[in-house]
RNA sequence: CGGGGCGUAGCUCAGCUUGGUAGAGCGCCUGUUUUGGGAACAGGAGGUCGCAGGUUCGAAUCCUGUCGCCCCGACCA
């Protein structure tokens, strides 16, 4: 649909929230829908954002509930630095190949003041500092240092931190050029042992996603060619946005002995021998806020699954036309008291009552826009009924419900939980509608042959199709369909013959276009 | 780094072709009427038109240079 098409008949359908909607435009509608919602905004900085607190409360929930994870699998938390000596860099040649072009470079330590008032760097330093674009080296001169026996081990150290990379172009949350993460690092006595704390931390993150984030993810296995430079394996989480694109949304990666090797690494076994340790490293990033709004957000905004949501309910008091708005107020407050002690995943119900002088109608679609799981509109007639007027942010603007206000406050917990899985469920829909067996290549390119139409809109989806492995294959169909293997399912699957090669093929492969 | 586009009020943009006192909508402030759903009316604040040169009696407008941003590619969490 093009948009002159639309706008004709503009008056007739229903106003949304955010211009344009998914279908008019998708890329503009992410963009808009983290600007509207508060999340976030583009900074003066180029490629970076800056997080605003709807958006940082966010994140600090996702931070509150991994971390917790972590360390319930015996984690623990560190701090290095910001910057990386180049050397560091420079001993693993496969890391430095993947990461040198995007890293930001200190050079200077001074700034002297320069002709017409302009500041200019000075005192040069003599080794250059990069700019962590992740903290393998540097963690691992740490690991040199810490461990000497095979009693240290296994050594289990997560960071939560910023890192920088320079990418050629950047998209709120989904790519910029500063991001907020966590980077666990770990070493281990065995290559099994290391294996298994990879795969671990990838279940925590399928774990975190589905049940957290309410976003099905597909864990498999990265190719070659999207393997984390220098690792051995890699593992992923891949999720489809409402786009069918597929977003890589975590990852963790088994690293063998390749930068134990090469910064040194080294423990004495029981038996006395010197040996290099088995290194994993895994991470997640403010990118799963873009994968969040990606996913559930509507032409309406945000929707936040109540588990992580900052907020779960806002209450909305109507009072401009109450007798006694300091007793509507009064009410509210009650309400909010009752809701706040109930337990709610680890925490209590988080409640916020908006008292802002703003007209009710502003006010309610602020609230819709920013993806708040509940919202109750609360006046003098709720006040006299004992009632409070409820809107689901799951269902339609206009399907509110009066509900008995005890009845409310002893079920809340459960409509919360209601809406968390139906965000799941819509999710998980898409996701099956959007995904499909191909057993042919000429099915195979129809399926991600773009349809016409300026933006282009949005097609293809999942592809399960078998495939040999083939590199050289794998890199022509990126290059001609800008389709790539998002991973290789660690579920079973049936054995096959590769739909470009007609070689065997242990199980399908997931394959669509990623962001 | 290639290809395209854009820098004018807090935001979105018009004005530029054909040089002549800086504009609109939204937002903001004040007042009145409103208020169970994205209000109406009236008044008001707010801009040396990205920056630097040049042409001219006179430049947002023409010329040159420069910086920045956005979009599409290549690159990537």
């Amino acid at each position: 649909m093009c948009i002159s098409s639309i706008l004709p008949t503009m008056a007739k359908q229903a106003k949304t929230a955010i211009t344009p909607t998914r279908a008019e435009n998708y890329p503009e509608w992410y963009q808009q829908v983290v600007k509207r919602s508060d999340l976030a905004e583009n900074s003066a900085v180029r490629g970076c954002m800056v997080i605003k607190p709807w958006g940082c409360a966010l994140w600090e929930n996702y931070q509150q509930v991994l971390n917790g994870m972590f360390k319930a699998t015996g984690h623990k938390n560190a701090y290095f630095p910001l910057f990386i000596p180049k050397r560091f860099l420079e001993k693993e040649a496969e890391h430095v190949e993947g990461f040198a072009k995007e890293c930001a470079v200190v050079t200077h330590h001074r700034l002297e003041a320069g002709p017409d008032g302009t500041l200019v760097p000075s005192g040069e330093l003599e080794e250059p500092l990069i700019i962590r674009p992740t903290s393998e080296t540097i963690i691992g001169d740490a690991f040199s240092r810490w461990i000497e026996s095979y009693r240290d081990l296994p050594l289990l150290i997560n960071q939560w931190a910023n890192v920088v990379r320079w990418e050629m172009r950047t998209r709120l949350f989904l790519r910029t050029s500063e991001f907020l993460w966590q980077e666990g690092h770990t070493a281990h006595a065995s290559s099994e042992e290391a294996m298994e704390e990879t795969e671990r931390m990838l279940d925590v993150y399928a774990d975190f996603a589905e049940n957290w984030m309410a976003m099905p993810v597909i864990t498999g296995e990265k190719t070659a060619a999207e393997r984390f430079p220098g690792a051995i394996r890699t593992l992923c989480i891949e999720a489809m946005m409402q786009d069918r694109k597929a977003l890589q949304s975590g990852t963790s990666h088994f690293l063998g002995q390749n930068f134990a090797k090469a910064q040194d690494i080294t423990y004495q076994s029981e038996e006395g021998k010197l040996e290099h340790c088995w290194t994993t490293s895994w991470g997640v990033s403010t990118r799963l806020i873009g994968a969040m709004v990606m996913t559930h957000a509507d032409d309406d905004g945000l929707r936040l699954p109540p588990r992580l949501a900052p907020s779960q309910i806002v209450i909305l008091p109507m009072t401009s036309r109450a007798d006694d708005p300091e007793a509507v107020l009064n009410f509210c407050r009650k309400i909010a008291d009752d809701l706040r002690v109930i337990p709610y995943h680890g925490r209590h119900i988080e409640v916020e009552i908006d008292e802002r002088d703003l007209r009710g109608g502003e006010k309610n679609w602020q609230w819709v826009r920013r993806g708040v799981p509940i919202r109750l509109e609360v006046g003098q007639r709720d006040m006299a009924a004992d009632s409070v007027f409820m809107a689901r942010r799951d269902q339609g603007h206009k399907d509110k419900q009066t509900i008995e206000r005890t009845a409310f406050v002893s079920r809340v917990h459960d409509i919360l939980e209601e809406i968390q899985a139906n965000l799941y469920d819509q999710a998980i829909a898409f996701r099956k509608n959007h995904s499909c067996e191909i057993d042919s290549e000429e099915d195979f390119r129809a399926y991600f042959a773009p349809p016409s139409g300026e933006p282009t809109p949005p097609h293809g989806g999942f592809a399960w199709a078998h495939f040999c492995g083939d590199e050289d294959v794998e890199k022509r169909i990126n290059d001609e369909l800008s389709v790539t293997v998002r991973c290789i399912p660690l579920a079973d699957g049936e054995p096959g013959t590769c739909i470009f090669t007609g070689k065997p093929s242990l199980k399908r492969v997931v394959w669509a276009k990623s962001y």
